[in-house]
DNA sequence: TTACCTGCAAAGTATTTGCATGCCC
DNA sequence: GGGCATGCAAATACTTTGCAGGTAA
């Protein structure tokens, strides 16, 4: 796992100001253990940064992202992202509907499943969906 | 697999007026095997009906999404839609990047799958990206 | 005839870009 | 001090909605 401090050092060592901004937002995603979409991101930061606007926080998404710290996936709802996976092995997740934390799943389905020899797989997409523990309870007291 | 005429049947029992245009729409997804952006649509669309708006494209697939005609997928380049699968058996797809056509996979890893007993699963994604054998084959001449 | 369909225009939403000022190094 | 970062405003892209006229049933 990574640290925010190796966040922070790997931006300035591509070159990248280290803001309080950019601080606070390697903090943000430290701390999230799941997806995140830019508006969640722009009201974290807001709470802070009073004068934040979209455009910044877009930005600042847009260049970790490039910089391998955080991925981007594609929900129905639209694009979110969270923090690079940095275990080596190759893994999926399940990830949770409510609150969007997410859950390594060591399996690989790849190995298991017959490819015609004439298609030339390129990359593979495993996802669960659910409710964790505390999720599924909030579902049933509703 | 679903003829054009059910799918226009399945329209007009659903109270929908069967169009011109949307007999064209089902008729492209008929013959494509594979997902259509509302761009590819409105382009093949356009082709025959000379004041085509993109609205009305967005309207009809969004009907045809609500009959179930239709089922709309995210990808990392926006929404496509394709001819819903018919196939009473559970299955995955291989989706080929450069023509946008599937193949099935008989394969579910769920089956497969340790999931921790207190995440309650609710549905889950399995594709497999890459080119199949004429994609391929250009790819390779380029 | 009636209700639905269509095109047009406009409004929404999400995201990106240009520019001037400000701040990290 | 120099150059990247930021906020602002505006542009762009994608999608939805209201309305008036057209058309299937």
């Amino acid at each position: 796992m990574q640290t925010i401090d190796e966040i922070v050092s790997l931006m300035s060592s591509n070159g990248l100001r280290v803001t309080d901004q950019r601080r606070t937002l390697a903090k943000l995603f430290f701390e999230t253990d799941g997806y995140l979409s830019p508006k969640d991101v722009y009201e974290y930061m807001g709470r802070t940064y009073s004068g934040l606007s979209f455009d910044t926080v877009y930005r600042n998404l847009r260049v970790m992202e490039e910089l391998g710290v955080l991925e981007q996936v594609m929900f129905e709802e639209g694009v979110k992202f969270k923090l690079h996976c940095r275990e080596h092995d190759h893994h999926h997740h399940m990830i949770c509907l409510g609150c969007g934390k997410t859950y390594p799943i060591k399996f690989c389905p790849m190995e298991q499943t017959d490819v015609p020899s004439d298609f030339k797989v390129l990359r593979h997409k495993f996802e669960v969906f659910g409710h964790c523990q505390s999720c599924a309870a909030e579902e049933g007291a509703q």
